[in-house]
DNA sequence: TTATATTTTTAGATTTGTCTAAATTATTTT
DNA sequence: AAAATAATTTAGACAAATCTAAAAATATAA
């Protein structure tokens, strides 16, 4: 099945709404893509007819097994461009994701496959997410949020889920990146804040809202 | 200046068939664009209010010096990345040219020349094309149709003019590729075909119409 | 449980790029 | 130079993706 730019963008946006919010309804689709509710309802019926998503007017909807399967082939190409971007063009991790949400739409199947063996078959994206297999299987690592991690348990830098310039642009001023070990020292009951320390770094404290998004996986 | 996918195809189209026919016309265009005479006028009339060329209802059109350097900006991202397809995804050659098209249209200047960069600053695609550099400066090689070669005199390819899937598969076929050393041995008043010898191959004999697309340099 | 607020959908318009068919301008032929 | 032919443009329509404003359905609150 092919599909336009523009439905795989609103596949991909549902795809990504049930993933983290679970609840995913117009209003919320129309806020993520920056479109009014009512552009989202006229996408909504094409993507019926195209059996991507059960739908039905007022009730709500909800990606099929279809649906499913696009999403994660535009995640895929996504998140290699991305690996690409960063491993090979030497971009900065924080500003590949408007390009790869340009070369995510290309449409060659073959590149997608001869691209993933040029890099290597890897697993995880610059920013720590799973990379889709042409299967749609997504590798799975156990990790936590940061906030849950005990003091003094030595753990990695898995990935980030917030990943929004801002973010991106103040884990770099802290030095954190993927793979990066880290400690919590301790932590402030006042505000949630964690004084943490970055190997190699002198300590340094980091909001809550910093820590909820950063994910981590004990490091031995 | 940001130009839309059709625009910039458009203003492709005008500049080769510029370079390789000096003759454009709007039907011409509607050929090699494989849309309607009426289209191309409607395009014309865009890209005339974006000042990308002379225009005048009924006298033709030309790019001017701004509808050459965006031309030249498609035409350096189009070659930068086949050569990105053939050397490092290995793509065959005579596969590349459809997906070009799409990721010409990329548009991010940083990842143009990161991209030329990684690819060791090329001059020349895999088609023997080539490769404006970011000013729009295009090498220049001394080349004859092979048809314009006397006998004897070896030569090697350096550009194939011809570049449809059809005319690439037989040069496969023959085991000419760029670079390929050849020496004319016969040639038959006949019907202009050439006897020719493909370096380390038997002789074989090709024809007026494939030898006209093929174009080769001194090689001493 | 009626009234109010929120969410979602429809109706109708807009933009971009395309098309067909008819009209206009230019070129060629006799 | 008039008639025939070819090239080009206009007029009007259409599909995709979007929008605004209003209507309809659902959810929440008094």
């Amino acid at each position: 099945m092919n599909f336009t730019t523009s439905e795989e963008n609103y596949i991909k946006s549902i795809y990504h709404l049930q993933q983290e919010a679970g609840m995913v309804n117009t209003n919320s689709l129309a806020a993520e893509m920056h479109t009014r509710a009512a552009s989202v309802t006229d996408m909504l019926k094409k993507l019926k007819a195209k059996k991507l998503l059960q739908y039905e007017r007022y009730k709500g909807f909800k990606l099929n097994e279809a649906g499913n399967k696009a999403a994660l082939g535009v995640v895929r190409k996504h998140r290699l461009w991305e690996y690409f971007l960063v491993e090979k063009l030497k971009f900065d991790w924080d500003k590949v994701h408007p390009i790869a949400e340009e070369l995510e739409h290309i449409s060659s199947e073959e590149l997608v496959q001869r691209l993933e063996q040029f890099l290597g078959n890897p697993s995880f994206d610059p920013h720590g997410d799973p990379i889709p297999d042409r299967n749609g299987k997504i590798p799975v690592i156990k990790q936590q949020s940061l906030l849950d991690i005990p003091l003094k348990k030595p753990v990695a830098v898995s990935s980030v889920s917030n990943q929004t310039a801002q973010m991106l642009e103040m884990l770099k001023h802290y030095k954190i990146a993927l793979g990066t070990q880290i400690m919590v020292t301790k932590k402030f009951a006042f505000d949630n804040s964690l004084e943490i320390r970055v190997l190699k770094q002198g300590p340094c404290i980091i909001s809550e809202q910093v820590a909820k998004n950063v994910f981590v996986h004990y490091d031995h």
